[in-house]
DNA sequence: CGTGGGACCTGAACGC
DNA sequence: TGCGTTCAGGTCCCAC
């Protein structure tokens, strides 16, 4: 579920509420939600650490303690929330972060794919991870959509190419870009490459400030719902009118992922450039 | 290097 | 109502 912008707003949410508090002591349900590291060790290892901030890199929140690191990705249903006990009325708790105050950071997952790691640095993060979108220039972003034969949207998906995006703002991206998902990334024009550079940022950014997608499972940190999904163009809309042309808009699968996009503001190309190869 | 398929999990929606 | 099937916003791993 979440990508870049329903990360982002739950970091920002959780950040101000967990700051300075000081932990006592974690609980799970699960011990596969700790990738198996024993409770007892976790336990001993953030026992009386400080929460010094919270960070987003990619779709993972960075929880920083004194001295380590809580890494926690939401994959498709986690959810990320403080309240004044331990999982009380969600059954969906698997981990639960309890300080002195009595508080809880409560970590929901009913499909149970999310994950909290505790690491003393992030190189590990860097090593999978790509450039982060929003702080790049769009001739940095045309740069990086150059060298590879792929098609678009899966080259979109590859965190290690830009970290952040998934299913729903790869697909917004290239239909306000203009672009075919099948188009093989050295085929997309000059101009349409740099039309995608501008795209990516400004629908992350715009679903930022609508404070992330709630079509399903995501919640932001106070429960509430984000409001990006009102915005969507082509996610979604499969058989409804093009917003930009009145053509119904089609989902079809690439990459083994549904794809949304307009058959006729999105053309698929038929041959490379006219500007031609290099060698 | 790139792709395809499956695994990891559960809930919701839909067909019968 | 109940049962079976399909799909879901992510990532990892293996085979080819």
């Amino acid at each position: 579920m979440p990508e870049l912008p329903e990360v982002e707003t739950v970091a920002r949410g959780i950040a101000p509420q967990i700051t300075g508090a000081v932990i006592s002591e974690a609980w799970i349900d699960w011990d596969k939600v700790l990738d198996g590291v024993p409770l007892d060790f976790f336990n001993s290892q953030v026992r009386d650490q400080t929460v010094r901030g919270v960070s987003r890199r990619g779709k993972y929140i960075c929880i920083e303690l004194d001295r380590d690191f809580l890494v926690v990705h939401l994959r498709m249903t986690g959810r990320l929330y403080v309240s004044g006990d331990l999982r009380g009325g969600d059954p969906w708790v698997h981990f639960s972060l309890g300080f002195l105050d009595g508080r809880w950071l409560r970590f929901s997952d009913s499909r149970k794919f999310g994950r909290i790691t505790l690491t003393r640095d992030l190189t590990y993060l860097e090593k999978k991870l790509g450039p982060e979108p929003l702080t790049l220039t769009t001739e940095q972003i045309e740069k990086i959509l150059s060298g590879s034969m792929r098609a678009v949207k899966p080259f979109l998906l590859d965190q290690k190419r830009i970290a952040g995006l998934g299913n729903i703002y790869v697909d917004e991206s290239l239909h306000s870009a203009g672009i075919h998902p099948e188009t093989p990334v050295d085929w997309i024009s000059r101009p349409a490459r740099k039309r995608l550079a501008e795209a990516i940022p400004g629908i992350l950014q715009q679903a930022i400030d609508h404070e992330g997608a709630s079509i399903n499972w995501y919640r932001k940190a106070d429960g509430g719902k984000g409001e990006s999904q009102e915005h969507f163009r082509v996610y979604g809309r499969q058989e409804q009118p093009c917003l930009a042309c009145g053509s119904p808009i089609r989902k079809i699968f690439v990459a083994q992922r549904g794809t949304h996009f307009c058959p006729k503001c999105q053309r698929r190309p038929m041959r490379p450039p006219a500007r031609g190869r290099r060698a």
